[in-house]
DNA sequence: CCCTTTACGTCAACCATGTTGACTTACTTT
DNA sequence: AAAGTAAGTCAACATGGTTGACGTAAAGGG
C-alpha cells in the first residue's frame, strides 16, 4: 500500500482525471447558463422557457411530442411554459398538414429576437473557448461530449453527407486512428 | 445574398458549429445527471444533495461559505439540503480549529459510500467516452471546457507543479502553439 | 475592552419547474 | 365503428431556488 497516490499508480491518475471532468462539466454548465438565466429573469421567464425557445428556433415546425422527447419532461410541465410563450407572442402554433392533430411550433419575430439575444451570449462564451483552445481541441471536445450523450440522441449530431457523427471532426479523428 | 449556407460562407459553418456545441452541452448534461438523479430519488434525495455530497467528498473539511461559492446558491437554500444530509448521517460538522465560527464539513462512512455509488455512474460514462475518443481528444475536451468556465473558477483546475491549468494537458497544447 | 465584522443558522413567504394521475377533445388508423 | 394517438387541461404535490429579516457566537481592529 505504498505510493498510493504516486506517479507509479495509474488508477489514481485515472480517478483524478475523471473527477476533474465531472467538476468541469458542473462548472461549465453552471456558467454557461448563468448569464442567459439573468436575462430571462428580467422578462419574467426562466431556463425552461429558454430551452423551449432554443429548440423551437432550431427546429421550426417541430411537434409537441418531438419537443418532449428532446427535453425529457412531461407534457404537463412543458404545457405551462409553452402556453406562456404562446400567450406572450414568442411562439405560434399551427396544425400539421398531414396530421391535423399535431401543433407545429414556430418562433415569431419576437421569439427569434429573444432567441438571438440569449444564444448570442452562449455562443460568444463558446466561441472564445474554441478560439483559445484551437481547432484540434475543438474536435476533441466534440468527440468526447458526443460520447457522453445517450446513444439514442447522438444521431442528432450526425451530418448527412459524411456517414458518421459530427461531420468533418469525426472523419479526421477516425483517419488518424485507422 | 446567394449561397448563404454554402461552403463558401464561413459564418454559417461557425454558427452551426457553435450551435452544435450548445446542444451537445445540453444533452450531455441532461444524460450525465439522469441516472444519479434516479438513484437519489430512491433515497428521497435530489440533485442538490448530490452536489453537496460530491463537493464535500472532494474537499473534506470544506467550510459552508466555500461550499456556497462553489454552488452559487444562497445559504438558505443550502441549509435545507445540508441539514437534511447531517440529520440522515451522510455528513458531519465540526467547528474549525483556527476559527471556531466555521463548520467544517466531512462525509461519514455512509456519505462516502453514497458518493461512491453516485459518482461511479458518472465516472463510468465519462471513462467510456474518454476511451472511445482517445487521449488527444480528452486533452481538447479539457481545454475547451476549461475555457467555458468563468475565469475565477478556472484556477480550481490548476495543477500546482505545472504552473498552468490542467497540468500536462495544457503543457502539451501550449508546446504545440509556441 | 468595546465595537464591528464575519460565519453560520433560522423563520417565513414566494416562485419556477419538475412530478403523477385522471380526464377530454380531435383526429388518424385499422 | 373502434382503437389508438397528439395534444390539452385540472389538480395536487415535491424540489430547490429566491428575498428579507433577524439571531448567535466568535474574531479582530481601534
Amino acid at each position: 500500500m505504498v505510493d498510493v497516490k504516486g506517479i507509479a499508480n495509474p488508477l489514481f491518475l485515472r480517478e483524478e482525471e475523471l473527477r476533474q471532468a465531472i467538476e468541469m462539466l458542473f462548472f461549465a454548465y453552471r456558467d454557461f447558463t448563468g448569464e442567459p438565466d439573468a436575462m430571462l429573469a428580467d422578462l419574467g421567464l426562466g431556463r425552461a422557457h429558454h430551452r423551449v425557445i432554443y429548440f423551437v428556433g432550431r427546429n421550426p415546425g417541430i411537434t409537441v411530442s418531438e419537443l418532449l422527447k428532446i427535453l425529457r419532461i412531461t407534457k404537463q410541465s412543458l404545457s405551462r411554459v409553452l402556453s406562456h410563450l404562446v400567450e406572450e407572442g414568442y411562439i405560434v402554433q399551427r396544425p400539421g398538414e398531414r396530421d391535423r392533430r399535431q401543433r407545429l411550433l414556430t418562433l415569431t419575430q419576437k421569439g427569434v429576437e429573444l432567441e438571438r439575444r440569449l444564444t448570442a451570449n452562449q455562443r460568444e462564451r463558446i466561441a472564445t473557448a474554441f478560439r483559445n483552445a484551437g481547432a484540434e481541441a475543438v474536435q476533441g471536445f466534440n468527440l468526447v461530449l458526443h460520447g457522453i450523450i445517450d446513444p439514442e440522441d447522438r444521431r442528432r449530431f450526425d451530418v448527412p453527407g459524411t456517414g458518421g457523427p459530427l461531420g468533418a471532426a469525426r472523419l479526421k479523428a477516425g483517419a488518424g486512428k485507422r
